[in-house]
Parts: structure tokens; sequence; C-alpha cells
DNA sequence: TCAAATATACGACTTGGTTCGTAACAGCAA
DNA sequence: TTGCTGTTACGAACCAAGTCGTATATTTGA
């Protein structure tokens, strides 16, 4: 068993998707992506980052003086973190009825829809 | 425009749920729902309904001594707010990815896929 | 060389959420 | 009446998250 995996924060959240996004990042790029949708210091961003090293969610390579960050815990694994969560408090435990929300209030495309078919389909053959 | 719906936290969320469920109800009905699940002291459950109140959230009837609450935002809105918002902090704004997510990470009975197909397919003719 | 730019570290402050103790009050039963 | 029970009101304490100012160190280029 591997321990829990910590609960990253709204603005946690924010910092991994740029990692995610760009593998690796130093607190400059992702303060500069950040800063694109967001009024932010940089400190700010730089104390999140230190925050989360200290909670596991990122590693760093400190060999050089500008620190070269990556996330720990992957973009899966969090979705399903959350997604699970969500259910629980949210939809009754019943990840069929947020499907059903999530599908219904978004205009998907065809491909897209297709796209769940063929999963659906799978689901069903097994 | 009506205004921008107020955020629940995750303790009020677990209240909502209970006030959802049974539509009116005390503060003491509300506890002791919650304390099945959590140990929680019921001036705690007061106050937060206390406050919920002040936010919107819930109203009552206070023309008793003992108040009825129930609850002012409804399950839907509460799910798409918390469904659109993980789109765009977890999901890359792509639904279908949240649906897929949903679908391949829990057991879903043969008649809930097919209800979702069957969703799929009036989607796709319109 | 030395000043400017850029980095990290760290502490302080603010805000919001959660928890609970205690007071005040109404109703009821002995 | 009097005291027990159940209720609301309210404030204090605590903690986590987020924000930023300032100190300090390193690098760079004029």
């Amino acid at each position: 068993m591997s321990a829990k995996q910590v609960k990253p924060t709204e603005s946690e959240l924010e910092i991994l998707q740029v990692l995610w996004n760009k593998e690796k990042a130093t607190v400059r790029d992702v303060h500069e992506a950040l800063a694109q949708s967001k009024d932010v210091g940089y400190t700010t961003t730089l104390k999140l980052m230190q925050i989360m090293f200290e909670k596991g969610l990122v590693k760093r390579d400190d060999s050089n003086k500008t620190h070269i960050y990556e996330a720990l815990v992957s973009r899966e694994k969090t979705q399903k973190q959350f997604v699970g969560k969500m259910v629980d408090t949210l939809f009754q435990g019943s990840p069929t009825q947020l499907v059903m929300q999530a599908l219904g209030n978004h205009k998907t495309s065809r491909r897209e829809l297709e796209e769940i078919q063929k999963l659906l389909d799978n689901l069903k053959n097994q």
C-alpha cells in the first residue's frame, strides 16, 4: 500500500497544471504562466512551490542556483482523486450521475461522442 | 443575470447533502445525520448552518423556537458549478476527458451503461 | 570591480473555515 | 416554583491557505 496522496489546494492545482504541461519548469516559468491569467506576485508563487516541495507534491533539482521543478503526482492520479471525492460528496456515490451532468451541460463534438460510445461498448462487452 | 452563486465549502456541502435529501430539516436532524459518519459537536453544526444562512446558501423558518432549514441552492446548480470548475482546473476544459475518467475508474452496471448510451444517442441526433 | 538583476529563504500578516465553550432563554415536568 | 432539557446566539481559539516584504546570495555585464 502506498501512502495516501496529499490533496492539492486550489492554487497548487494551478501550479501542477503548468508543471504537467511543461514537464520541467523553474519558478519563473510557472509564475509567468500563471501571471497570464491572474495577478500574483513572484514570491507568492515561489512560496507556494516551496510548500508543495515540503508536502511532496513536487520534486526539484537544486544543483544549480535556479531550481528546476517537476511534478511528483501524476495528472491521472490527481484527476482520479478529485473525481472520486466529488462523486462521493455531490453525486451520492454514482459516477453515472456525474457523467450525465458533464455530458448534458456542455456541447460535445460528434467525434468526442463517438469516442465515448466506443468506450461504452468496450465496457459492456466485458 | 442572476448573481453568481456562493461556492460552498467542504463542510457546507455535507450539510447541503442532508438538506437536499430531507427537503426540510432542523439543526438536530442535520447533526444526527452527520454524526453517523463523522465526530462533530452539535454547536459546530449549528454554527455552520448559521453561516450558511448568512451566505444565502439556505433559508430558515424561525417562527418557532426550533428553526427549520431548507437549501436555497439546488443540487443541480451546485453539481454544475463544481463540475465546471473541475473541468477547467483538472481536465483542461474538456468534459469528455472527465467522462472518460469517471467511466474508466469505476464499475458501472450494464443498466447504467445503457442509460448513458441512450443519452449519447440523443445528443448525436441533434 | 561593482552595481544591477535575479534567485531563494523566511517570517509576518490577513482571511476564511472549523471547532467548541458558554451564555441566554423557552418549555416542560416534578 | 424550580430545575432539567433543548435550543439559539455569540465570541474565542486555532489552523491552513495565500500574499507579500525584506534579507541574503549568486550571477552577469558594463
